[in-house]
DNA sequence: AAAATATTCAACCGCTCTACA
DNA sequence: ATGTAGAGCGGTTGAATATTT
């Protein structure tokens, strides 16, 4: 039927994968691309299946991985995002540049599930518990289902591209928010954070700070390569038109024409309705050429891409995220060098390589062009010797040795 | 120190979607 | 309109690792 043929077909290797295979996939992809995935073991010399190889690609080799434990932040964004997509966790890793969809699927049920429940929060339904003890499932069969955003404000289901806290709830006709069970939760919750927690409390001096440039500040070394991010493993988010239609997707070209693929978000709080009927609250930024866009573009670079959001992901959270951490400005690490790039590891020389993949390398910055092909440009500059190494390296340094 | 238990996470499986002939 | 193949997604598994007893 329709089924993988590769999947039937025998002697392919499963399981874990090997330094060697690693380096031949990625010998191979760096220098070719991976065009059809089907065929890629085959070229690489590979004892594997295409989709194994595509997965071991976008979840593990692909250069524009960060790697590392989940910083705050972005635990936050993936509980709000998840409020609103559910299980979507390709479209929920896509507002997370370099986190792959299996990562977040792991953190969420591994470890932001029990979070949320020792809060008293349903994780499926983001409800408190009370509230579906007994009714719905407990055993997380009841899958949330997508959130359509309530007709003409976004702002209480998506706390992230939302004004803080208090405008949310100071709406002159709050009552028409809360159109929707989920509504009605959040909307309490949002409540209940502002009168509890000041740390909710919008920073003012922090009202538009980019929040991808929090992550991949200008001393991130990943910073200068932005345009690796939302390569073609990147796909055009299709949530609810209601949501997108508020997310200019655009791409910082040199140019400065405009992509269609899926490259930026640049949204600013604001007042009042937009002066292009976009809801009130935020605002569309186009890159390159909004005088306000100016915080997030300097290290970007020609080409890059911008990725700009309110600061009130943090600030206005419907939750209480303060309390989640003992100390908040230890969880938020500005500019942290990015942990653990395995693929680095590689290309740092920590690992010994062929010399094969050592003057590749070393031609990768810019070197490849072509369809299907992750951008190279100024790859080998952000690859820089990370400060800590994991346990990838331990693992695969031990591989290694073995050999 | 060893065994038991819990947790993490890489990888697989099975399905849907899409493009194309 | 139908069948096929490839890509991609989400759920699940199980080995490796960490923690507890």
């Amino acid at each position: 039927m329709g089924r993988h043929s590769c999947c039937y077909k025998q002697k392919l290797r499963k399981g874990l994968w090997s330094p060697e295979e690693d380096e031949k996939l990625l010998k191979h992809i760096t220098k070719y691309g991976h065009g059809c995935w089907s065929s890629v073991p085959k070229l690489a010399g590979l004892q594997r299946c295409g989709k194994s190889c595509r997965l071991r690609w976008i979840n593990y080799l692909r250069p524009d991985l960060k790697r590392g434990s989940f910083s705050q932040q972005e635990e936050d964004l993936i509980i709000e995002l998840h409020a609103v997509l559910g299980n979507r966790w390709s479209q929920i890793a896509a507002q997370l540049p370099g986190r792959t969809d299996n990562e977040i699927k792991n953190l969420w049920n591994s470890c932001i599930k029990k979070k949320l429940r020792q809060r008293g929060i349903d994780p499926n339904t983001h409800k408190p518990l009370s509230e579906t003890e007994g009714g719905e499932d407990k055993a997380g069969s009841s899958e949330l289902k997508p959130l359509a955003p309530p007709s003409g404000n976004l702002n209480s289901v998506v706390p992230e591209f939302a004004p803080p806290v208090m405008s949310m709830v100071d709406r002159s006709n709050s009552e028409n928010l809360v159109t929707s069970t989920k509504d009605f939760f959040l909307y309490r919750f949002a409540a209940a954070s502002h009168e509890s927690s000041s740390s909710c409390q919008p920073t003012n001096s922090m009202d538009y700070l980019p929040l991808r440039n929090s992550t991949y500040s200008p001393s991130s070394s990943m910073d200068q390569n932005l345009p690796l991010w939302f390569n073609q493993n990147s796909r055009l988010p299709d949530m609810n038109p209601e949501f997108t239609c508020n997310m200019m997707m655009t791409a910082a070209l040199p140019s400065g024409s405009r992509s269609t693929a899926s490259t930026s978000m640049g949204l600013k709080p604001t007042v009042g309705m937009a002066a292009d009927n976009s809801l009130p609250g935020f605002q569309c930024l186009e890159a390159g050429n909004s005088s306000n866009n100016s915080a997030s573009s300097g290290n970007s670079g020609g080409g890059g891409i911008e990725l700009q959001s309110n600061n009130s992901i943090y600030e206005s959270s419907i939750f209480q995220w303060s309390d989640l951490v003992s100390n908040r400005q230890a969880e938020i690490q500005l500019g942290a060098e990015p942990e653990d790039l395995k693929w680095s590891e590689y290309l740092n020389g920590t690992i010994p390589l062929s010399a094969d993949i050592q003057n590749q390398t070393q031609l990768l910055n810019g070197a490849v062009k072509e369809e299907n092909q992750f951008p190279i440009d100024g790859l080998s500059s952000w690859l820089q010797p990370p400060e800590v190494f994991g346990k990838d390296l331990q693992r695969i340094s031990t591989a290694f040795k073995q050999i």
